[in-house]
DNA sequence: GCCATTATACCGACCGGTTGGTATGTATCA
DNA sequence: TGATACATACCAACCGGTCGGTATAATGGC
């Protein structure tokens, strides 16, 4: 038979974002289309109103949701490290070991970031849909010089070095590849960039003789 | 008098890149009309399709330009810290740091990077203009990594590093420091996260002791 | 030097198609 | 039976692009 056409607002909900979504990382929001989301979406132009009161308040839900997953995945990433290390140093290094697991394990090529695709439009938005970009930004400078700190505290760096900046380089590395692996399609880009923070943070704070990583003693 | 209606159609010509590059950088290519590109440029529709054949041509053309002279820019940089070295470990630490005083001597916002802001509307362009991001990308991946097998000839480095990945650091670094100066708005942070890739560097290629150069075995 | 001819550079009204958004109608649920 | 969740037809505004026209510069014959 066919599809019962059951009601399932939510989902339908979910539909149009993720439709949204897909079509923004390729076209950008402004080139995405109503019409070309619901299509998408399998849905239509009422159901899109009838759940977002404006193309821009799609813009907003989608990145409110786009930015909750983020903090939720940095969050259960060092929940994680922090249960398979006490030391802070190694759970950064741990952190940044599970993301390049991830990156490993994508099959398709490397969507892009939300948050990327909308400063490049930036004047199309709102403050109140800009911030929500800043906010994730500063959460993740706040998050990891936090855990920085802790680390120097342990491991005192090779080199002085402003913790905020080096806390900044998790978000800005990674911005960085994604723009690069959308660029040449290297699905290994990701995580051989990731790499190399690796080996910095390592080289920053590990024994002087820049040994592999040891368990703390 | 009034400007006497001099003819500079080159003038003109550029003008218009002027302006359209500006206008995408803020709102993105879809969202860039001609009829604002022209209003900011001080021309007319019909001067803009006597140069561009279509929108589409005025963005290749566009980011032809854009690559043409970051090209040029880098391998100015490289040049001169040619003249200043002869160790190619420190001709990329100087180039690094040719980047930050410029990033430090900045008076606006970074406005941003083409390549960054056409990437995440890729779908828009044809495939001759995305060669141009391609090639621009692969120019840097190329010439940093033949700089680095020198250095590396030179300064043994203190850990099996993967080359061409590291030669794309310094890409990607950029990039997505540009992002976060974008979404940010401050001006120190590009400066900063270029600092961290020359800590990097010379922590990678650097004596392990970090007090004497030590010679390759 | 002078004029006729041609090519270039530019102007701006206009066109068909697409856009975000609305109005109205209908089916499904509580 | 009222409210929610859609579906569809429609609209005004805006979009890239065209086209007839004009003003200026370059060219060539004499």
């Amino acid at each position: 038979m066919e599809s019962p056409r059951v009601r399932d607002p939510e989902r339908t909900r979910e539909r149009i974002l993720d439709a949204a979504q897909a079509l923004i990382l390729d076209h950008g929001f402004s080139a995405t289309s109503v019409d070309a989301i619901v299509g998408r979406a399998g849905a239509t132009k009422g159901a899109f109103f009838h759940h977002f009161g404006s193309k821009a308040d799609l813009a907003k839900a989608l990145v409110e949701r786009y930015a909750a997953l983020d903090r939720a995945h940095l969050e259960q990433g060092l929940a994680r490290a922090g249960k398979l290390s006490s030391d802070p140093l190694q759970q950064l290094l741990l952190l940044i070991a599970f993301y390049e697991e991830e990156f490993e394990a994508m099959q398709e090529p490397f969507p892009g970031c939300l948050f990327a695709s909308y400063i490049y439009e930036a004047k199309l938005f709102d403050d109140a849909t800009l911030a929500v970009l800043r906010e994730s930004t500063l959460l993740w400078r706040r998050v990891l010089r936090a855990k920085l700190e802790e680390a120097a505290a342990v491991h005192p760096p090779r080199r002085e070095v402003d913790m905020e900046s080096l806390a900044d380089l998790f978000y800005s590395l990674s911005e960085g590849a994604f723009v690069m692996t959308k660029t040449l399609g290297d699905k290994t880009l990701l995580a051989r960039q990731a790499r190399h923070l690796r080996n910095y943070l390592e080289l920053l704070f590990g024994p002087a003789d820049g040994a592999a990583t040891r368990p703390p003693s």
